[in-house]
DNA sequence: CAAACGTGGAC
DNA sequence: TGTCCAAGTTT
């Protein structure tokens, strides 16, 4: 928090002791609401009438993958799907390649099963509930959370990279955020304002501050509405010094490049993948079984006796 | 809790 | 060229 200044006013809102909002985070709150419906960008899913299920499906596709990568998939997934009812009547392989090349295959097989979810157990429309949500396969504490808040304007803190980071240094003074914790929850709901339309904007904005402004690398300060807030650049951007996340393996030659060499040939085609093809796709014979049986075991490939194919 | 899980763009 | 990063979830 900020201390340069003898004027500093440190008053709570609410006899919460969690709570950990002041004049400055007010102030921030203020001016993300105002930054955002100013600034925010023009997306399929901000667009009025856009459904929940079709939140649901972009909360899904964005999960690690890029905005960008995600639009046109999603857009011509709703125009074949327009609700989870349609989805649940296909077979798994139908999703697994319209999902292409958006990376994680997996997600694509949790969509469907949430389709199958919410067909069965939900009448075929998405449910509200954050704990209905998050029984749903493939939803987790983000994803739930974004459903309720973003598709049904309910006041929950949510919580993903972008947030995390904006408030590891507009509140808290450091380059980066932690490692993910459950205590990131309970952060952000104690900055998180009390009217139900405030915090709706507030999650978007500070979510969408974070992607385009407040980025991981270079961020662009000078743009920032929260600047003359800011924790981290009050302290002259002190060098982060807390525990950094593990460096990520190299791609090249690894389990996943070899999964997803076989994740493609098995979409490109509607016959079963033989033992054969698959042997020309990677040479080492120990790595491939591997890579294979990790398929077999997530239910992305199955075995017949004519080779492999897509979960129908 | 750490590790696994795809893919492609940016610097 | 190699590293970093992207609206996370599961085991």
């Amino acid at each position: 928090m900020d201390t340069t200044a003898g004027t500093h006013i440190t008053r709570r809102t609410t006899d919460d002791s969690h709570d950990r909002r002041t004049f400055e985070t007010e102030v921030i709150a203020a001016a993300i609401i105002v930054w955002f419906r100013e600034n925010g960008r023009d997306l399929p899913w901000r667009r009025p009438g856009f459904t929940a299920w079709g939140t649901l499906v972009s909360e899904f596709m964005l999960q690690q993958t890029p905005v960008n990568r995600v639009i046109p998939h999603l857009e011509a997934w709703l125009d074949r799907w327009p609700s989870p009812v349609e989805l649940a009547a296909e077979p798994p392989a139908s999703a697994v390649r319209a999902w292409a090349s958006l990376g994680y295959p997996r997600r694509a097989l949790w969509l469907h099963a949430a389709a199958v979810e919410i067909t069965e157990r939900h009448g075929g429309t998405v449910p509200e509930d954050v704990g209905a949500l998050l029984a749903l396969s493939g939803v987790g504490d983000y994803t739930a959370r974004a459903v309720a808040a973003f598709a049904y304007g309910h006041r929950h803190p949510v919580v993903d990279t972008n947030t995390r980071r904006v408030i590891a240094r507009a509140v808290d003074g450091q380059g980066e955020p932690g490692p993910p914790s459950r205590r990131d929850l309970t952060a952000m709901e104690a900055i998180l304002p009390r009217g139900v339309v405030e915090a709706r904007t507030f999650n978007a904005g500070i979510m969408e501050l974070g992607a385009i402004v407040c980025t991981a690398r270079a961020p662009r300060c000078q743009e920032c509405p929260i600047r003359e807030a800011c924790a981290w650049r009050a302290q002259g951007y002190p060098p982060y010094l807390g525990a950094r996340k593990p460096t990520q393996k190299k791609y090249e030659g690894s389990d996943r490049q070899v999964r997803g060499l076989i994740m493609r040939e098995l979409r490109s085609t509607h016959r079963p993948v033989t033992d054969t093809e698959i042997e020309q796709l990677w040479p080492d014979a120990v790595q491939r079984d591997r890579a294979l049986t990790g398929l077999l075991g997530d239910g992305l490939a199955i075995a017949t006796v004519d080779g492999y194919t897509l979960p129908s």
